[in-house]
DNA sequence: AGCACGCCGACT
DNA sequence: GTCGGCGTGCTC
């Protein structure tokens, strides 16, 4: 029998279990000296996890004739803060995910899995004085070196490992030829590039901005919504408190959306900046992120900048939280743990006791509402004189109009205008492919998905019939399979479609396509933004991809093809997005000397939504959204939380879930409301059958009260282990 | 989740 | 007579 004094070690383990497991320290260790936040190897079930120490206590549920002694202490110092761990358990507990995984996501892969933390950073290829000299004849029996050789030379500083792997080709086995030559050394880089030794000092900010930073008070908590229309000088403000961050000797960590952090975004960052800046994003290798991610930690980062998960970075001293584009969807991880960095920013913040800027010319119902119950300051940059005018707005009424593939004369000779001005248009269709609908005109079929309730997106250059929810796809069919017909219908309109007819209808102008579709290949993006860069009439045809992070000179028009979509959705955040894109994309159009038009196609042209948007009036537009929502009892004038279940088995899900709906309402659940459980919005997807249980409250707190026990009780349920299910708190999408 | 145990159908 | 199907239970 364990004495009731000795130490026991609490851990959480890699395991979608909510709950801690107690372990007993290894032989010979004074486990009152272990600090929460180390890793540890433990015996679990029938091998061995990495879990993190959580906390050492004096007693345990468990008999101690069961508790195991740890296999192997990983660590001497915390790899996560105390501080870090208050987040994460936090977290984890309001999201409802299991503290094992949540404690994972935080982590790089590398630490996850066991490695070391290294003092070195990733190292460096670089060509030698001697390579410069060699004839390249020398190695025409080896055409791997060769291109290998080749590619380092115009790189004296040296290539890492990831940007090697650029090349597509297993680079390693010819590399040690290389260095066994003496061609190519090897070096021990260091983590980050050095910051620039002249960094270049800001203009000086106008009345607005210095107000906006003078606002945002230094050294304590202090939540701010920085709104304020592209063009208006955001980043310049973001800029300034970040100086003042670092002259204090502190960390700043900035959060941007997954498109948003463009080469242009942290040039800008590190042209100004004279601190290194560790850029933390999914396109990192193991290596590259455990560099920047110890480089935070340590203290070395002055600036710490990436997406949605680093908002899990540790920080030596941290000093300041921006959020650039708050409104971005992108911050709400859609899968797992379905945490949402913008609202843990502000939790985070708030622990560290230290200033959080959210940004957006186009803000949250969310943030607005925060703003309006004091949560957050309200700063207002106004758009800047001597930058570009707003746009002009037009609806474009299309009832009874005759379209050509989806656009209206009207538009079409826009767009001519525009064009022969030598200057670039964008048109927004929000679906990609060729037609979202094949249909034959003899009797009727039309090509369905065999595992979802969708359509089958029709793909023409590949020919291919694609379904845009599992992923499944099939040749064109040259007639219809239950006639015969040839007469094979394509209903509707995708980027492609449109794509394909603009450019038969403009010949003379390049068009480019940007959609999911053709900028899958990595540094597709980036190469066809450079090409729109590059200037001369272009039209580009897109979907909301185009929408953010980049500025185009030389565009002058954008047109929304369907707007209507927005006013109509099932889901009540449509109107939003549908406000938050149109000013977006309009913060695109035009320059100072070539003022900027966007058109709205519509069939609803009195569309009061519609009509609000034309005044470009984000501030009214949003609070007449919000009166409606408030009226309607919806987000965020309420709080919502969505249980789903799917499964095979099409009876499963519902069983579940009306279960879990009795013991919701066993646990007492005052002061929230369940509905359902209901079928999904899209009830078969993938061949599984959906459904969904709703609950909502006025307030939090009731809320809160509810799900933990629910959630303990749900995991041991039988019927969940006949489905998968998952928890949303805070959906943002409802299905 | 990941893994083993356990009790019922078509095969060497 | 077995190999293997996935239902059920457990992980300190």
């Amino acid at each position: 029998m364990n004495p009731p004094t000795a130490p026991i070690l609490r851990v959480a383990v890699p395991a979608p279990l909510r709950r801690l497991f107690d372990y007993l320290p290894p032989a010979g260790v004074d486990a009152t000296k272990l600090p929460p936040g180390i890793r540890l190897r433990v015996p679990f079930g029938r091998g061995q996890v990495i879990g993190v120490l959580l906390e050492v206590v004096r007693e345990s549920d468990m008999p101690a004739s069961r508790l195991k002694p740890v296999t192997e202490i990983l660590d001497a110092r915390p790899l996560l803060d105390a501080e870090l761990l208050d987040l994460l358990r936090w977290a984890s507990r309001y999201y409802q995910h299991p503290i094992g995984e949540a404690i994972q996501q935080a982590l790089p892969a590398a630490l996850r899995k066991g490695a070391p933390l290294r003092p070195q950073g990733v190292p460096r290829f670089r060509p030698t004085a001697e390579s410069l000299e060699t004839d390249p004849e020398t190695l025409k029996r080896a055409p791997r070196q060769q291109i290998l050789l080749a590619h380092l030379r115009p790189h004296p500083e040296g290539l890492t490992p990831g940007q090697l792997d650029e090349l597509g080709f297993a680079w390693r086995e010819p590399m040690k030829r290389l260095m066994a030559r003496g061609l190519i050394l090897r070096e021990a880089g260091a983590c980050l590039p050095a910051p620039r030794p002249d960094p270049r000092p800001g203009p000086t900010p106008n009345a607005d901005q210095q107000a906006a930073i003078d606002a945002v008070e230094a050294d304590t908590y202090h939540a701010c919504l920085l709104d304020g229309v592209t063009g208006s000088g955001k980043t310049e403000v973001y800029l300034r408190l970040i100086e003042r961050t670092l002259a204090a000797g502190r960390q700043a960590l900035v959060l941007v959306p997954e498109i948003g952090l463009t080469p242009q975004l942290l040039e800008r960052f590190r042209a100004r900046l004279a601190t290194p800046v560790a850029v933390l994003h999914s396109g990192l290798n193991a290596s590259e992120r455990l560099c920047a991610w110890q480089a935070a930690a340590r203290g070395e980062a002055g600036v710490i900048i990436g997406t949605r998960s680093a908002l899990f970075t540790p920080l030596a001293r941290p000093g300041l939280i921006v959020v650039d584009e708050e409104h971005d969807l992108s911050f709400k991880q859609q899968d797992g743990f379905r945490y949402s960095a913008r609202d843990l920013a502000l939790v985070r913040a708030r622990n560290l006791d230290i200033p959080i800027v959210l940004g957006s010319a186009t803000p949250s119902l969310e943030s607005l509402e925060n703003c309006r119950r004091g949560r957050l300051t309200r700063l207002h940059l106004p758009a800047r004189a001597g930058e570009a005018a707003p746009p002009a707005f037009r609806l474009l009424d299309v009832r009874g109009q005759k379209l050509q593939e989806g656009l209206s004369a009207q538009l079409l000779a826009s767009l001519e205008a525009h064009l022969a001005a030598g200057n670039q248009a964008l048109v927004f269709i929000n679906r990609r492919g060729f037609a979202p609908v094949l249909m034959c005109h003899a009797c009727g079929w039309h090509a369905r998905c065999r595992r979802c309730d969708a359509h089958l997106t029709v793909h023409r250059q590949h020919r291919r019939l694609r379904c845009h929810h599992c992923g499944s796809e099939q040749p064109l069919p040259p007639v219809c399979p239950d006639c015969g017909s040839t007469e094979l219908l394509h209903m509707g309109f995708g980027t492609e479609r449109v794509a394909d007819f603009l450019a038969a209808r403009f010949p003379d102008v390049p068009v480019l396509r940007i959609d999911r579709d053709t900028t899958r290949r990595r540094g597709a993006l980036q190469a066809m933004l450079e090409r729109i860069h590059a200037g001369g009439a272009q039209i580009l045809v897109g979907t909301q991809m185009l929408a953010k992070g980049h500025h185009f000179p030389n565009l002058t028009l954008v047109a929304l093809l369907d707007a209507d979509y927005g006013l109509f959705s099932a889901d009540f955040r449509a109107a939003e997005r549908l406000g938050q894109l149109v000013l977006q994309v309009a913060g695109r159009a035009g320059r100072a000397e070539a003022p900027g038009e966007v058109l709205i196609q519509t069939h609803h042209p009195d569309s009061p939504l519609l009509r609000s948007l034309l005044r470009q009036d984000y501030a009214r537009y949003a609070s007449e959204l919000l009166a409606e929502r408030r009226q309607a009892e919806l987000p965020p004038c309420t709080h919502l939380a969505l249980l789903r279940a799917e499964a095979v088995d099409a009876e499963a899900p519902t069983a579940f879930l009306r279960e879990a709906r009795q013991r919701a309402e066993a646990l007492g659940s005052e002061g929230v409301q369940i509905f359902g459980p209901m079928p999904s919005p899209m009830e078969r997807r993938a061949g599984r059958i959906r459904a969904q249980l709703l609950l909502q409250a006025h307030d939090r707190a009731p809320l809160q009260t509810l799900l933990s026990p629910w959630l303990q009780t749900l995991e041991s349920l039988p019927a969940g282990r006949r489905v998968r299910w998952s928890i949303d708190v805070d959906p943002l999408e409802m299905f």
